[in-house]
DNA sequence: TTTAATCTGGACCGAAGCGGTACCCATTGG
DNA sequence: CCAATGGGTACCGCTTCGGTCCAGATTAAA
């Protein structure tokens, strides 16, 4: 149901913690701790976000993560297109690998890319900062129009 | 990765199939060859859409199905909404059903609303119409952004 | 009245993706 | 040399999704 996968929600916590901590060097199981997640899994996922370069590591005794740029400059899309991949709505969108089987007989043929456009947009919209600091909204966003998107 | 289910991406078409057949009514498998899906999955989507307000139905012999409201008044997050079920990116975002398991230490809590609004937002703005006409971009949309959303 | 076309609702099953776990190797500071 | 920590990979059970099928209700037309 249009459901980002645990592992990218848990992603997004993770980054946020670390940049509630400041500049400091935080381990693994700290991380597992200080979140309440399970610790397996959040070493996994460190292991893929230090491959998108969105954090840094520091291997060795002592060691740990830290963020690899300000939080303000990783971007939630990122995280994202990081862990659960490029975003992609359908198969026939620019950029995605597979080809639309019905794509010579369909009425909207590459106009999805429009709606992926729009979203991968307001993803890069929204920072990690802002969803780890309390306060300030930033974005003045209009309240999520008065279409009922909900059952 | 963040991606529409099948069955969501062929209610877009059909749908927009539906517009452009103008006010004509349209039989099931007649909707199912001039798109190229396979048969019974259109008749099943019809159902839902159906019963979902988006399309009229009109039983017994020279029935078939009709747009329920002009295509400029169905936005793509409706039609999402009906199929795949109400946007809730995760399980700590307002008006979704399960509850967050980490919610007591989680240094986002309920921060995740501002994103889901937000996409919510963006669906709300694309209308079947725009998806079904070949020209019309009508809505500006400021190219995507630069950051890097794909692997 | 009879017939045929069409929608309606539900049940069913196989396949793929995801979440979670475990194991062992590489690196580094003490 | 040793202990602590990250790095990589492989595995497995569960859920969900996509696709199919069938019996029943409804209505226009012959
Ligand atoms: S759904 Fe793929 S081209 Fe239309
Ligand atoms: S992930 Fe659910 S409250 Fe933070």
């Amino acid at each position: 149901m249009l459901r980002l996968s645990h592992l990218t929600d848990y992603g997004v916590v993770l980054l946020s913690q670390l940049a509630q901590e400041a500049p400091a060097l935080v381990t693994a199981p700290g991380l597992a701790a200080s979140t309440g997640l399970p610790a397996p899994t959040v070493a996994k996922l460190l292991k893929v976000l230090t491959h998108a370069g969105l954090v840094s590591s520091h291997r060795g005794a002592a060691g740990g993560y830290t963020l690899a740029r300000s939080p303000v400059c990783i971007s939630v899309g990122e995280v994202i297109a990081a862990i659960d991949g490029p975003l992609a709505l359908t198969a026939c969108v620019e950029g995605a690998v597979e080809v639309c089987k019905v794509e010579s007989s369909c009425p909207i043929r590459g106009r999805w890319s429009k709606v992926n456009a729009a979203l991968k947009h307001a993803l890069s919209e929204i920072s990690i900062a802002e969803l780890a600091t309390p306060g300030s909204p930033v974005h003045d966003m209009p309240a999520a129009s008065g279409v009922a998107l909900s059952h």
